[in-house]
DNA sequence: AAGGATGTCAACCGCTACCCC
DNA sequence: AGGGGTAGCGGTTGACATCCT
């Protein structure tokens, strides 16, 4: 769209225009950056793309602290607590990924999307469906939720009673917008996080129905039906499936090979 | 070993909302 | 009220890395 052109350029002359700089950020750069923040702080990107002398829009400084500079931000590979958690605000929310960073310290709106598109699409597409598909909804729901938590209690100590029932309540919520329960994932990012303590699988509550949603899943093809994975065909026993419902191949929440866990 | 395929992620783009004058 | 300036958001791109054949 040709009248949309970047605000930024809009009040930088043609001479400055040709001379933005784009791509990948020198390590000079971002000295100059780090240094103009620490000085001016992270607000007035315009301005400080402007008396920093860096030939860079206000907007591409602003995202280079925002995804990379900044002190708090944190690398490094996601958590399964964090998966998790992007699981289940995802499912609540949708692709609202700087609300769903809002839960995750230290990590961006930017991070958070990457994960999705790279690890967690991929999936739905070895699954042979659309991420929005009822079918990839309860397969992760069911399915992948579930083993994830029980990864996690086997790397943590046991839950209270009080997150046990947190995490049953929690994941049997509809998937709904806008978002009625915001409050408990506050509660939850604290115990969670905070506190170090851990879940209990779904699947090992007896209130649950993790692994049996027959009803819901004979309405789509393919799936997990009492822990029996189902391709988008309809077959059973699917060759190169493994119990994640995922074939074979990359683990989607480590960098390790998949081992059919 | 090579080169094509695929995955990852930093950065950019287009758009919208908000603020201020 | 409305227009300009700015920040923030989500989608997309492209460079580089890694994997696979």
């Amino acid at each position: 769209m040709a009248d949309r052109i970047c605000h930024d350029s809009m009040f930088r002359s043609k001479a400055e225009d040709s001379d933005v700089r784009k791509g990948p950020w020198t390590e000079e750069e971002d000295a100059i950056l780090v240094n103009f923040v620490s000085i001016h702080g992270d607000a007035r990107w315009n301005h400080i793309a402007r008396s920093s002398g860096l030939k860079r829009t206000g907007k591409s400084c602003g995202l280079r602290w925002l995804n990379y500079l900044r002190p708090d931000v944190r690398r490094g590979n996601i958590t399964l607590e964090e998966q998790f958690m992007i699981l289940k605000l995802h499912s609540l929310w949708g692709n609202r990924w700087s609300k769903i960073a809002q839960y995750l310290p230290g990590r961006t709106d930017n991070e958070i999307k990457n994960y999705w598109r790279t690890r967690v699409q991929k999936q739905a597409r070895h699954l042979r469906c659309d991420v929005n598909s009822n079918l990839f909804k309860e397969t992760m729901k069911n399915v992948w939720m579930p083993r994830l938590v029980e990864r996690i209690n086997a790397q943590t100590p046991s839950p209270t009673y009080e997150q046990v029932e947190y995490m049953v309540t929690d994941l049997s919520q509809p998937i709904e917008e806008p978002n009625p329960v915001e409050p408990d994932f506050v509660q939850f990012n604290q115990n969670y996080h905070c506190q170090q303590q851990q879940f209990v699988p779904a699947s090992d509550v007896s209130a649950t129905s993790s692994n049996s949603p027959a009803e819901t899943l004979s309405d789509v093809q393919g799936g997990v039906v009492n822990g029996t994975v189902y391709d988008p065909a309809g077959q059973t026993g699917l060759g190169g499936f493994n119990d994640w419902g995922c074939v074979g191949g990359d683990n989607m929440w480590t960098d390790e090979k998949d081992e059919g866990i």
